[in-house]
DNA sequence: TAGATTGTTAATCGATTAACAATC
DNA sequence: TAGATTGTTAATCGATTAACAATC
């Protein structure tokens, strides 16, 4: 339900220990899980609380059956089938990033307006002219969209995706976006994740 | 001047709309700014004061002092030099990736243990064996690491920056590492960011 | 002048932390 | 049993929003 932004990010970060630094282990103390990522385990506790795991005294919460209820909670479960609207360095590198199924997002086409591009494929995945979009969207039933494009573009290809019924709209661009009220827009602010660590001490 | 990150980000945001969105003008509003990012305007004018812009009354900020003053406020104007460790697919990409010079970030050289691709170049910067790394770190007074190696590396490799004395670990990996109190770890958590996203209606 | 917009204080809201009884 | 750990309530803290006087 009512997830926060802040909790949503510390659950992915309690799943990875789940998934990598207590995989082979029975139980995880929230004590544990705090102290790896420097956080208030009474935190940890509530975040675990809501979703329903409950835990054992003396030995903390089960491994495998907390991972699966993150999963189920965070919709790692659910397919999300999404497309590339941009296939330079950016979307090229996101079509080669595997973790990606981890989560449950599919990307399953990219799109460019560079004829030296479209047609060809890279990782497996057709490149396909701006044009086609929105005759793919509702084709594929795809919500989402990864913005990868030139910034000079980012308004106008965004125009489109709005057009074609895209709802989110994962913004790799360092622009800010116009968009009607029915659609979301995620900054993903890599820039500021960086300048957040320097501003660390 | 303690930022906290959601201010970084948000001030990272304004950024952006004063470099694309009001680039050719000489003034912009808190209430403009607040509107395109959904943020309340009082928000905006706290951060801007902040950042000791003074605005004007009827007209708003003027476009370039602000611009100016968030990129010495947040730090762009300094040049940052960075390592990546792990010159696979997300690496690669990172090194091609433009943007960071705008923000102060220049990315000198990149490690990786795979002879194949040791002493080769990608996007004109060299990729060193790890080895290198201690050595290197020291003469270019390197404080960041980009971490970009698969899962089953990521403590080992961690446990060799830390040795290295780097201070930042800009994490990309889907790992949580355990490293001592001096060094900061930011999770690039990307999947977060998607799932923040779908949360949203 | 009237209207628009800042700068800032006070009020509200939500998130984090502390504390501790319950219990395995 | 004693010790460890959960689950949860209450207290604290910080961030966001509302409101409005100042002023161009």
């Amino acid at each position: 339900m009512g997830f926060s932004k802040k909790a949503i990010e510390r659950l992915t970060l309690y799943h990875c220990i789940l998934t990598h630094t207590v995989a082979e282990r029975d139980f995880v103390s929230s004590a544990e899980i705090a102290s790896l990522l420097k956080f208030d385990d009474s935190q940890v506790r509530k975040d675990i609380a809501a979703c329903h795991i409950i835990g054992k005294q003396k030995y903390g919460y089960p491994v495998s059956e907390l991972k699966t209820a993150i999963e189920k909670t965070l919709g790692f479960t659910k397919k999300k089938t999404v497309f590339i609207i941009g296939a330079g360095n950016l979307g090229s590198a996101l079509i080669k990033y595997t973790d990606f199924n981890d989560y449950g997002i599919e990307i399953c086409a990219l799109f460019d307006n560079d004829p030296q591009k479209i047609g060809k494929e890279i990782n497996g995945k057709m490149v396909y002219p701006m044009s086609k979009l929105t005759e793919l969207t509702a084709q594929y039933h795809v919500k989402t969209a990864i913005l990868t494009v030139p910034a000079q573009q980012a308004q106008n290809v965004t125009d489109v995706l709005v057009k074609s019924n895209i709802c989110f709209i994962w913004n790799f661009t360092p622009c800010v976006l116009k968009v009607p009220e029915n659609v979301v827009v995620h900054y993903e602010n890599i820039i500021s994740g960086f300048l957040q660590m320097q501003h660390e001490f």
